[in-house]
DNA sequence: CCCCTTGCCGAAACCGGTTTCGGAAGTGCT
DNA sequence: AGCACTTCCGAAACCGGTTTCGGCAAGGGG
């Protein structure tokens, strides 16, 4: 007997089916059914009837069977792109905790998938949809103009992103106000006395380097700061890069005695030149950065960051996009969160002008054969 | 008409189903099916001809209509046990590229959960399996007794484990051969004119660590050096117990000249208490340890360690874990995988003798206050 | 020439749910 | 009392596949 065996499933036990529950009370599938799923044309004592039963039975309704006819998996979908070079992800296992724990809440599940290129990525995501594997879409590392975006909107699948976007229509998101941090962090420095502060901006292909630009120039503005671009900084991703562009705004003729960082690990990279130049952070260069990557703490001086609550933001998304999904329009599931600073040593008052800072780093010049090594 | 809708789902054209495959061949869909699953009783011509018409038509079964009846889902398990202390996960994101990729490529798919507690872990497995939201699991970190194991082999659930375990009855796993990196690390110190080698363990629940013991004893043995308790330190997982395991390991009368670290973050723990001592690593204190970090890199001198493959063994695990769904005996799905050494410069001839270490230690201890302060 | 296999495929049941349709009973209104 | 309108639920179709069962036709052996 095949039959029997494929029913009773690997675990040995048959499973309760709505058959079951409907024998046990004496109605059919249908009541049970419709009195599970809510239907108006349900009496309301038998509706509780069959909630207990069906409780008391510890029947479960099978998702993909209901998805065989509603279409849906009750599924989120989570397409990563890794490839490979930038593929260390301190927050990545705190936002898929948040995100499946929330899922699961509401009894959904979150399908993952990872593809190392755009296009694979956006293949990854029609895949999903065309197979039913996903109701909807997380989409991580939203860009200022992103494909991933397109492809849903044209096949008409519901979608929230982590980060905002140019073009909002139609877009679901939950995002942390970097615009604020990265002002806070301007006006904090100008209170610490600080005169020339300058900013480490992240990749222009990601929206927030934007908004995170704004938020450094409303920091200025507050302090009564004049805004310098000499002051703006290459684009600063990784460690690498943090250092390039901070050689680079150490050689202009004001240096900066403060840098406001997008991200963490472009302030990694600063305190690599500094230590090179002989420049204690937190005296002679402060620092302030955002994100909250562990390594931040490790750091010496700890580095002062506004510091993103990956566990929440993962948890929000999937509320949002089980509501999107359930038909909540895409203009009402927009959600911003602040970062919270997270004070350690990075910034303090200057030790030196500007000027004297100058004075100090051409001496080092002259007298040093400063070795501009990367390490990998 | 709401079943039209619903049919049209919210892609908007139809999807092409087995009956209109069947259609326009002019046969039934059992036909179609039988020939589509490899079916014994398909005249070889016809099984072409319909392979080729569905094809061309982009029929693509739906895996929830299938698993149905065959209540399987072609998905793969994952659940991550994240709680919040050690969630940085470097590997996390090429581990689940790995998985993902292999799996997409048999047109599987991986759900993942996690959960912040051990026995929240396993009751979502048995959700998983309860829904038949997965085939199967890959589990992550076993530990030496495991009660995922348990959970998993009472339900007669198929699932292969990322590392070995103390009962490998049933069990199939891919693993890193740890014990092999650790004698190769062991021996080649000793290449190096090290006499006093140490070992800093991982956690005694992760049955890799005492293979890893393992492998520094025979390191020991093979270059003809004795296995002296004292130089095995505490249990250390992470930087703060590296450094902890690091200062207890210089107390010793005879300290080591060298150290093997079961896991690199431990080893940057040495790295910061060497800085504090004033010791330089690659000098006066040698390191090898185990993983590939990529913190390692970055570390002055770098890390030499052996460095694993996660995206391999990602993509390794899918495979297995397909066979033994599919069928395959457990005791067949067994495979090893050697670590590859990353020459970085912790690891050289020592500079002083251990007596010689010991003298400058003591020396700096009467003094220097040395402040055994941790950052977090 | 007939009977028995064997190869191949159609018909229909089935999996576990959801949804449509229609009808019996009860209710309110004139 | 008669009629229309609700309320509530059963019967049956349906979703998109898989699997069982049986039967027809061709082939082989006696």
């Amino acid at each position: 007997m095949r039959t029997a065996v494929a029913a009773m499933g690997a675990q040995g036990r048959r499973r309760v089916t709505i058959a079951d529950v409907a024998e046990r009370l004496g109605v059919t599938k249908s009541t049970v059914s419709r009195a599970l799923n809510g239907y108006p044309d349900i009496a309301e004592g038998t509706r509780i009837r069959i909630a207990r039963t069906a409780e008391r039975m510890g029947y479960r309704p099978l998702t993909h069977a209901q998805a065989i006819r509603t279409g849906r998996t009750r599924s989120l979908g989570l397409v990563l792109q890794i490839d490979g070079e930038d593929s260390a992800r301190p927050f990545l296992a705190e936002f898929i905790a948040g995100l499946t724990q929330a899922a699961s809440d509401e009894n959904w599940t979150v399908t993952i998938a990872a593809e190392p290129t755009e296009p694979k990525v956006r293949a990854a995501l029609s895949r999903l949809v065309e197979e039913r594997k996903a109701d909807g879409f997380i989409l991580p590392r939203t860009l200022t103009h992103d494909g991933r975006v397109e492809t849903l909107r044209a096949e008409n699948v519901p979608f929230v992103m982590f980060g905002r976007t140019a073009n909002p229509e139609g877009c679901a998101w939950y995002d942390i106000r970097g615009e604020d941090a990265m002002r806070a962090a301007t006006t904090r420095l100008a209170a610490l006395g600080h005169k020339r502060i300058a900013h480490l901006p992240g990749g222009s292909q990601y929206y927030y380097s934007q908004l995170r630009m704004v938020g450094y120039k409303q920091g200025l503005e507050a302090a009564g700061l004049p805004f310098d671009p000499l002051l703006v900084g290459l684009e600063a991703m990784t460690r690498r890069e943090g250092a390039e562009a901070t050689r680079q705004l150490l050689r202009v003729p004001e240096p900066p005695t403060a840098i406001v960082c997008a991200v963490d690990r472009a302030a990694l990279g600063v305190y690599k030149v500094a230590e090179e130049a002989g420049l204690e952070i937190g005296r002679e260069l402060s620092l302030i950065a955002y994100d909250g990557v562990p390594e931040g703490a490790y750091a010496n001086p700890g580095l002062t960051t506004f510091a993103v609550n990956s566990h929440q933001a993962g948890e929000r998304l999937a509320r949002l996009l089980i509501a999107r999904i359930r038909g909540t329009a895409a203009e009402e599931l927009r959600e911003l969160a602040p970062a919270t600073l997270v004070e350690r040593g990075s910034d303090r008052p200057p030790a030196l002008s500007s000027s004297e800072l100058a004075r100090r780093l051409s001496d080092l010049n002259s007298i040093e054969t400063v070795q501009w090594e990367d390490h990998k």
